[in-house]
DNA sequence: AAATGACGTTAGTGTCCATTAACTGAATTG
DNA sequence: CAATTCAGTTAATGGACACTAACGTCATTT
């Protein structure tokens, strides 16, 4: 009698803790950073030990780059599939701080992560992190430029930069007794939106 | 014949050395992280070897400890000078954009590490730094249930929260070949503003 | 039903690194 | 000027930990 995990054969078995280890991984790299995180926490944490780690990625390394090229991918297929929708550079922003927000919101440990373990990666991996977040950044800043048609590129692409700083900011939130998520989801988007809109004066 | 830091006693090198090693330790530990830093080499940037630095600091916890109790009582202490100015809710609001955004952008370095190891910190300096924090944030808060009464307490925290993520984005930020940071600091503080004075809806 | 090979196990192994030990030489002090 | 303090040195020491080796077991394949 096998369980209903390994029911469906071995390569449905190692996809399924392939991924159990991708989700505790964000787990745990967000809670105790990626250094203060061993192997050995990693295996325990999908309930294999150490070693076995190395049945389904390379190195330590090779799982913060799959969580962290993971997200880059999602924000950035997310963004394209925003902005290919149309409409006004200020009605497609509003949705762009919709999706974000909602990622960010959803997505708090992998956030955590990106912004804070980023050079751990494997050089390669870097590189692609940063080829996906420009990419990403530019979605945000072609926008801008329809928005603010004074402002040159590099400004579109700090004021993106900026709100992203403010939407990425509930991570660090305390959540205390998360009183009214819809409603801090809507004051976060709010504050996004001015931010966006605000005249350079 | 002694050099001219040392021609004035032990006990001003002591303190020039101690401040050296901090200084070196914001730049080493934004760059490559806590972790990333050894002992050898925070004390091999000063000019001294691995262990000396035990002459000036318990361990290596407490340089970090030193730093961010710093900036966080720096922080606090300045907030505090801004709001005790006086002026409406507004005006306050205003001040202390402009102090948080020139101390982000004169101080990066601190930013960065400030909300990326700060849980490699001491429990008691940690705890000292989560209060300062804490009081940090209230004053803004303050200012912000003055701004938007129908909000209460931990909805103006919230904002505040936000608004630091976004005035602290710019250590993040590529900066080649940085253009223009007047018109940087500038947009920044616009932004921030804006956020603040987003109304609910 | 044998052969294969993937996934898991427990033991190393080597390295890195924070911290301590033992000692030295100069500045301070009485 | 002798005694002491103190910032610095180099040489252990001890632990954490990423990764490798050697081996077992069971599902899949032929």
């Amino acid at each position: 009698m096998t369980g209903p995990d390994t029911a469906t054969g071995r390569s449905l078995a190692k996809a399924s803790r392939r991924s159990s280890l991708l989700a505790e991984a964000a787990r745990l790299f967000a809670q105790h950073g990626y250094n203060g995180v061993s192997i050995e926490d990693l295996g325990a944490a999908s309930g294999i030990s150490g070693p076995a780690v190395y049945r389904h990625f390379a190195g330590k390394a090779a799982v913060l780059g799959a969580l962290l090229v993971g997200v880059s991918r999602d924000l950035l297929e997310g963004g394209r599939a925003v902005a290919a929708d149309g409409g006004t550079p200020g009605t497609v922003l509003a949705r762009l701080v919709d999706f974000h927000a909602d990622f960010a919101l959803s997505h708090p440990d992998v956030i955590r992560i990106q912004d804070r373990d980023m050079d751990s990666l494997s050089p390669g991996d870097a590189a692609e992190v940063r080829r996906l977040q420009r990419a990403y950044i530019d979605v945000w800043a072609d926008q801008l430029r329809g928005l603010h048609p004074g402002e040159d590129r590099a400004a579109a692409r700090f004021r993106a930069q900026a709100v992203f700083g403010l939407l990425n900011s509930t991570p660090h939130s305390t959540h205390r007794a998360d009183a009214d998520p819809a409603a801090r989801r809507e004051r976060l988007v709010r504050m996004a939106v001015a931010a966006l809109s605000a005249p350079v004066g």
